[in-house]
DNA sequence: TCCGATCATGTAATCGTTTCCACGAGACGC
DNA sequence: GCGTCTCGTGGAAACGATTACATGATCGGA
């Protein structure tokens, strides 16, 4: 490999000079310059970024832990997250958490470590140890999309509450009355803000949510049948499951099918999270769509701000909720009023 | 930042001890061995990877390029990378190249300068410099999914050959006799492989494969619309469309929707990859699935095996033929003969 | 003409590790 | 009792960059 020595001995200049020329430093003359250009060209030189980072303190990089690749949602997220940091500079390490506190550990260590410049993180719950030694440490960090109470950092997420109570007003007009929900995690922020929402919003129209029509998930498919099975076996099954995200939306469209039911006559659903699929699936998935990309970047300018020292402020910004077909013809279809 | 400096001083020994203590060197004693312990453990040390880079040459880090993060297969790859990668001890660092030359180009650069151990690469055609630069340069380089012809590396991948004349055989009996396919990038291995199979397939039962069912995509769902609207608008439109990966077989959904056609009675559809989606859409899809996540855990090992300095070999997996609904009912469901 | 400022460059310290080499202390064989 | 080995340890040199400081040349102004 080909260090600065070797391109200074070429250009018949000290390592000095040449690491000047190369990072543009005023005071270099254009004979030298040109030198180095030369020399660096012909010996094909890359600067070795891990030297300069022992030296420099700087990496260049920011993490982002999110809590599961799969997720069409996060991936979207990661996506401009990326697209954003590289404009901002920065390339971008992404550790997948898996929805597993010891998962989100072990990447947030290993970033740590690596010495990134800043840290993106959507916290599963708050029993990640590092996640919190991460947030009160020296080094920068944000949470996107959830994030862990009482913690002191800069939040970027979206407020959903006002379009679950636009959805569950949505499904009493249509006729529904018995509302059940697959929840997340209830130690996770998102889970539990949208078991809120949804209570709150039942209240408004003087329904209750019992305890059976609360299943517990965990934001993967799989959580979504066996809490939809749940929901399909009570002896007053609901009219609507609500799936707090699209994971588990997909699973209790498996369980429904298995049963040999159709959505929506035999049983309403909508989800959380809007993604592309949503519209093909049979029938088209009413869901709650967040700004998913929008969050990404707002979170990277956030965290770009704490790195460059100035303080960083939390944002929120709104979901809304998109209708398709899977809850219900609307009422007023044949009465134009 | 507490340094190993520190940990030496407080356990009152050398660094080059500390360091063999740390990193499990025989002829270190007992009792320095607890008090290096105690001393990490007080101080809360974590060394610094970073110089311990600069120093052994090697980062403990892989990085993967992948054409395109949204796709949810690479998403599979992409994680069953990382999985295999962890249980060999190394970290991935993960470059979405979006199906662009030129950002392949920028992340593998990026990677390289890190230094990373070495390289998978999803190579989006022949056209970015530094993939050729680094698949013949020292860091050890694997191909997944796509190669590139000619260059010398080893390449781990799915043969879709035999599964794509399962297909031609399932829509031909299945009474369709005007196949188009919506292809991908000519330069791309996979999307010359899929048209070459595909044609391959027809020839058997005689028939040809007409210049306007050719459709050229670029393996992302606008494309994929693009193509069947032409596809739809020609005097005589195909029986079939088969789109080369999800993608496309979304934007194809979306195309034949719009015009208000039905699937599989108007027009049939079948894609390439399977990813769960496919089971809930308007029909669920049939399609040809690749062994994804064994095709990245493959991969890994190949790569580990290289750095190691052992010769890796190729590897190909073969994928196979799901089918689901949206190319029509099968013939004998009448006539169980 | 001389002095101080400016400019281009070089020398060397530094970042935090690993690791080669040297060294002293015991253990051991003869 | 004396070389020879092994073992645990410390000193110091890397790794490849950046950058504070020193130096000599050039230039302008008084």
């Amino acid at each position: 490999m080909v260090s600065i020595k070797d391109v200074a001995e070429s250009a018949g200049l000290s390592v000095a000079t040449v690491s000047r020329a190369l990072n543009g430093h005023p005071s270099v003359s254009d004979d030298a310059r040109e030198r180095v250009q030369a020399a660096t060209d012909s010996l094909g030189y890359r600067p070795n970024v891990v030297a300069r980072s022992l030296r420099t303190h700087r990496t260049g990089t920011i993490g982002l832990v999110i809590s599961d690749v799969l997720n069409p949602y996060f991936t979207e997220l990661a996506r401009a997250v990326e697209e954003e940091a590289r404009e901002l500079g920065y390339s971008v390490i992404i550790g997948n958490a898996d929805e597993r506190a010891d998962l989100e550990d072990h990447h947030v260590r290993g970033l740590l470590d690596r010495r990134i410049d800043g840290l993106l993180v959507s916290p599963a719950d708050g029993r990640s140890p590092m996640t919190l030694e991460a947030a009160t440490g020296p080094t920068p960090v944000v949470f996107v999309d959830r994030w862990i109470p009482g913690v002191d950092v800069p939040v970027v997420r979206s407020d959903g509450r006002t379009a679950i109570a636009d959805l569950v007003d949505h499904l009493h007009s249509l006729g529904h009355r018995r509302l059940a929900i697959i929840a997340g995690p209830a130690a996770t922020t998102t889970g539990r803000e949208r078991v809120d929402a949804f209570r709150a919003g039942l209240a408004v129209h003087g329904l209750a949510l019992p305890e059976e029509y609360v299943g517990s998930g965990d934001f993967q498919a799989e959580s979504g049948r066996a809490c939809t099975e749940r929901f399909l076996n009570l002896p007053e099954p609901p009219d609507v499951i609500f799936a707090t995200d699209n994971l588990m939306a997909l699973g209790a469209l498996d369980a429904i099918g298995a049963r040999g039911l159709r959505v929506p006559r035999d049983i309403a659903l909508a989800a959380f999270d809007d993604i592309p699929w949503f519209s093909h699936t049979d029938p088209p998935i009413t869901t709650i769509a967040q700004p998913t990309a929008e969050l990404g970047r707002v979170a990277v300018r956030a965290l770009a701000d704490l790195i460059a020292g100035s303080p960083a402020s939390s944002t929120v910004l709104p979901a809304h909720l998109v209708v398709r077909r899977s809850c219900g013809e609307p009422a007023q279809q044949g009465s134009h009023t």
